[in-house]
DNA sequence: TTGGTAATGAGGTACGTACCTCATAGCAAG
DNA sequence: CTTGCTATGAGGTACGTACCTCATTACCAA
């Protein structure tokens, strides 16, 4: 049997009531009994029980997912992740919920959090791009007694505040490296097609995947990233020019997470030449994409993984427990036709 | 508030006594009545809170790995793992330990199984060849109310019984893939390795690798497959031999959990040559070994999903619930230098 | 000595569910 | 009508923890 708070209480020679005191920072505890208390914790080997804790004071977990308001698919798929969270957590009183916020506008986004509060909220997972208004907004929520978590993008610094998402950096590198052993040593140019690049999670991949071409794939010769904006006509135009002045493109990688219009610019012109494509994160189109060989690889990070971390860092946060790190790396994950 | 069963009872119009007569299955109530309150439940959203269920009978999840007794990497990883769960899940009152077993000990295996029982374990997970005195010691086990799964290796049949591990017709698939992406579209041989050939998941990587070999890489020429049965020393002959008489190979797909020993051999006798090299499962060595280029790229499955699924699952049979299963899949991952 | 305050104990109720005992209502067979 | 049975209700205790109130003790300063 697990030693429960009374047991702890007898091999500390207290009561109940000061465990409960010592458990729970309560005040008016002499500093030395706390000590003892603490050691005795140790020694019997006490774990809290945090169910029972959490039915004793009726806890429920409530949790936001602040998302771009765009109809991307991977969004989509983040969303219906999140549901499905929902209903495995259900039996555990967590509830997460969703709501959609302009990513371009930290002012929106900073006015947003600022209405949150405790008594609805227990913790924010915010995906939206780096910014001093957010940032403001998030250490006020952290003042607030609600959990932050910096959600696929946004994160300032390595390191700071809690973060879910993949290493930009690494992620480029892979498919830099995808890229040049998939080219047998031929020749040519390589496109880089961008939402856009003022984006830190761009530079980084772009980073990473010029890094490894450069130091090993002398035969491949980077191009300047475009920037679709995320318009279809742009996108459309912008490709056809790249194509109509590089007539010996072998390559492109689409770094953002939206790789539906390009390719399909893409699949237009190429339907011939034999190029090496790799895009990022697995959606309906790019699966099939990948399946019919219009593209040769994909860089994904797992929604489902990457929302239940999120669940799980912030009520390991709101718990004022420590969280299980190797479980919480995501992983950058290469996808071909046969691991699907 | 979410409803409980006290407002259950209230809803549906019987007593408290009643609604946990039909949410535990007892005896004693009319069928209509339990139709009823069957239909309250669905009709207000009822769930019940496994925590304090849980916790009112004193409930606790004992698990068991049976992993066989070998001193590989692969297997102190998942231990490690099984460890770190344990502390995990510690606060929701879930045990996991570890027992040895033969492997190639099919009789042994189910004499252990049959000495288990209630009292102490909720539910087994087990990591060996199939054999039918297995399958027939889980049977047993089932019956008697304990689950049990298939842990990386065993399964049957697809879709008969729990399973968690990778599909490994998909992982060598994946291997296979690689190898003919990373050839360059030169010609040369491709050595395959495995510990034992006997065992089905071999048979299903080696099928997979070379279905794709075959059909996309025709420049490759497949050999037969080497056998190091675990042995250091034949290892080192056979591996030998094989270049010995193949001057012209090209790569070399491992496709057994252990790949240090022949991997040592490798090392020695082609430092020089250009080989494509994949192995499977990440351990210090063969992290080490992509990291300084002396593989190409590593085809694993996650040590800590695989435990977490595992005792996820179990403890979902264990409490009558369904799970999700997009999140029990277990990915066929990719590792390369830049993303491990 | 007295008063004040901080530290601690004792005992209760509550959370949502399981499980137990006992009482009672309804119904059918004798 | 009685007997016997099944279905149901009423009410309790328990699980491990939180949180509340009130009483008691110890200690310090005046």
């Amino acid at each position: 049997m697990r030693p429960t708070t009374k047991d702890l209480a007898k091999a500390a020679g207290v009561s109940l009531a000061t465990v409960d005191r010592v458990l729970n920072d309560r005040t008016g505890v002499r500093e030395d009994t706390v000590k003892h208390v603490t050691q005795t914790i140790e020694k019997i080997g006490f774990i809290r029980n945090i169910s029972a804790a959490n039915l004793a004071r009726s806890k429920s977990y409530r949790f936001l997912f602040l998302l771009p308001r765009t109809g991307d698919q991977f969004l989509s798929e983040l969303i219906s992740r999140i549901a499905e969270a929902n209903l495995g957590f259900a039996s555990e009183a967590m509830r997460a919920s969703v709501a959609h916020i302009h990513e371009s506008d930290p002012h929106q986004i900073a006015n947003f959090l600022g209405t949150l509060n405790r008594e609805t909220v227990d913790g924010v997972a915010i995906m939206a791009p780096e910014s001093p208004q957010v940032r403001d907004a998030k250490a006020r929520l952290e003042e607030r007694g609600i959990e932050t978590l910096s959600f696929i993008s946004g994160q300032i610094m390595p390191g700071e505040g809690a973060f879910v998402g993949i290493d930009n950096h690494a992620a480029g590198a892979t498919a830099g490296r995808l890229m040049g052993r998939f080219s047998d040593r031929k020749p040519g140019k390589v496109l880089v097609i961008a939402e856009t690049m003022r984006a830190r999670d761009s530079l980084e991949r772009r980073l990473g995947f010029d890094e490894v071409i450069n130091a090993d794939y002398p035969w491949l010769t980077m191009l300047p990233s475009l920037e679709t904006y995320g318009e279809a006509e742009r996108t459309d135009r912008i490709i056809k020019n790249a194509f109509a002045s590089n007539p010996d493109i072998s390559g492109i990688y689409v770094l953002s997470s939206e790789a539906r219009v390009p390719l399909q610019t893409v699949t237009q012109i190429s339907e011939a030449r034999q190029l090496v494509i790799i895009a990022h994160e697995r959606t309906p189109f790019t699966e099939a994409a990948l399946l019919s060989r219009r593209i040769d690889a994909l860089i994904t990070q797992d929604p489902g993984h990457l929302v239940r971390s999120a669940i799980r860092i912030m009520r390991a946060a709101s718990d004022g427990r420590e969280v299980l790190a190797s479980q919480e790396k995501i992983r950058v994950e290469i996808l071909l036709r046969e691991n699907l």
